[in-house]
DNA sequence: CCCTACGATTGAAAGGTTTCATTAGCTGAG
DNA sequence: CTCAGCTAATGAAACCTTTCAATCGTAGGG
């Protein structure tokens, strides 16, 4: 409802002024090679003169194919997601389609929203960070027709394309990280645990643990209900809330907010890291590295997870032949003052 | 583009499963009342048999009108930029619409296809954080009917709603602030200057330095390329290598990530903050009070920053005597130790 | 038993674009 | 001078939904 009454200028108005008829308007858009250069300028200045926009409704209800990709994120805050749709967003430029993203806040009614608002809008393809990879209504999108694939997640099955980090693996560097750096009672850091990623990252920690031939009790599980700053805050205050002998002298975060969240407690309240208290975050996010005291983080690479995920999406949307493709990109520890020797 | 070949369902094959004519599918869907139980019982069990998805496009094109709000960001990376958007999608989420985002990365190229997409989308109205507020091309959305309002910048003129934080005010509170603090040559470390957020924040640092009767020499620029992380590095780079007496002592980032860079650099080389350079930031991000050194910083309201601008877009989209609103919402100084008295 | 009124349903038109089979207009070969 | 062979342009159909005036059926009042 544009305010003023004027009406957007239609392919119609276009021919009219240009004084050609409707088919050659579309030539001139479409395939501009087709139409005779005089009048392919006609109707670009009738164009100009009426500030004519393509109608992408229109042109999409009639060429059944839609121009855009779209990424529902988990997290809008954590820059980690941020730094994935980026590489998305190359990867569209580079096939000549736009990517929008929006942002499920970790929210199932929500993510569900905006699936099926991308649905309805037949975008070529959906590119999520889902809740829970296991969701049926992923499922009832691709059955829809809408090609779609997994963020940072995988389906045990191979039924969809997925791109991917393992997390177990990820896990499992950073307590042994800890157990290397002589530490004998750590705590995991995070949740929720409907969350695979960190489900993962806390069973690829138990792993090493029992490997190292520790005893589980001595692996601590503080579970926070999301994986902000402040929730990490707030688990600093139960770790320092546990009696001296009972308290971890190493903690495992299940990202790296949270594991700024948690230095950040132990910070303003006297607990010197990493000689009390050693911290593993997750993600390497730029920020990590600026922390209070550098942060030791799992690197995931990231922009190279969106420009994978993106290209399976424009395969599987296009290739007539496509396999289903699950990516999975290898972890890598990176060792900072947060875990310096003790 | 779907690969299986399973056409999509439209209301034609609704309409035909439940045996009654388009108009009542139609109805069901959108004004439910009117249509009794049974029918309603019958056509909603056909929708799910079928898996129909309304199209938006066709819907959009009857209907004339779109129920997304579109937000262009200046730089997703920043999240700055993302809490404002959680602000706006609160706003949106109220009203019944969707919000979708994308970013243009400070690329004016980019940020003009980005508008020109949802223009073409028809999208019930725009909000933009522009690489230059006086760009034409923001004219020309709104001229041609988008509802369009500014966020984090004004434009002179009141041609446009638009939702700010008085930079010039922030800049002076940050100059005033290290004055405070005995610094009598400062650094301002921002770019591009093109970006107004940059203008403006140095023009209120210039005033509070000259309101102090300061030479204008001591308040040294030095000019980044945009407002990154690594940018930040990079200005602490050309700052170390000053001469000691020419050197300094205080610095004044045109944002938080730039600052975070500067003292990241400080930090890996002795410099010591704050004692040798003292820092502030701008946006107060969560990671400010978290850094090495936790960051003194121009906090501004973020979350209301999109609560307001989403408010403005969508009085503009629907009240018919909409009148333009510039709302300039005020900073506020948030003292840490990164500035702390020497 | 007729008529009115009302609720429920229908059917056709409209919205802006693309596509494609046709037609129109030329050029140049025969 | 004709006609094949092109290129350029045309016009109608199709995409799917919403809207709205018109119709149908029925209940209730007279």
């Amino acid at each position: 409802m544009s305010v003023d009454g004027v009406r957007n200028a239609s392919v119609k108005d276009v021919a009219a002024l240009a004084r050609v008829s409707l088919g050659t308007v579309s030539n001139v858009l479409n395939r501009p090679e087709r139409v005779s250069t005089s009048t392919r300028e006609r109707v670009e200045a009738a164009m100009a003169e009426l500030g004519f926009v393509r109608n992408e409704s229109a042109r999409q209800l009639r060429a059944g194919t839609s121009r855009t990709l779209a990424y529902v994120m988990l997290d809008g805050g954590n820059p980690f997601f941020t730094d994935v749709a980026r590489g998305m967003e190359e990867a569209a430029e580079e096939a000549g389609l736009s990517l929008v993203m929006c942002n499920s806040n970790q929210d199932g009614a929500r993510e569900a929203g905006y699936l099926t608002l991308f649905q309805q809008q037949r975008v070529q393809g959906v590119l999520v960070t889902p809740v829970d990879a296991a969701s049926p209504a992923l499922d009832a999108i691709r059955d829809r027709g809408t090609p779609l694939v997994i963020v940072d997640r995988t389906r045990d099955d191979a039924s969809f394309c997925s791109v991917a980090v393992d997390d177990v693996l990820g896990g499992r560097l950073a307590a042994e990280h800890l157990i290397d750096r002589g530490h004998r009672r750590i705590a995991f850091v995070g949740g929720p645990m409907d969350l695979g990623q960190v489900r993962d990252r806390l069973e690829g920690a138990r792993l090493a643990w029992a490997d190292a031939g520790l005893p589980a009790d001595d692996l601590v599980v503080l579970t926070t209900s999301s994986l902000g700053v402040a929730e990490g805050r707030g688990a600093g205050e139960r770790l320092t809330g546990l009696a001296a002998r009972r308290r971890p002298t190493g903690a495992f975060c299940a990202n790296d907010m949270t594991a700024l969240g948690l230095l950040q407690h132990a910070i303003t309240h006297g607990v010197h890291v990493p000689e009390h208290l050693a911290i593993v975050g997750y993600d390497d996010i730029e920020f990590a590295a600026a922390a209070a005291v550098p942060l030791t983080s799992v690197r995931q690479p990231r922009h190279e997870l969106g420009l994978t995920a993106a290209a399976l999406l424009l395969d599987e949307s296009t290739n007539l032949d496509h396999t289903h493709d699950q990516v999975l990109f290898t972890p890598e520890l990176v060792a900072r003052a947060s875990t310096a020797g003790r």
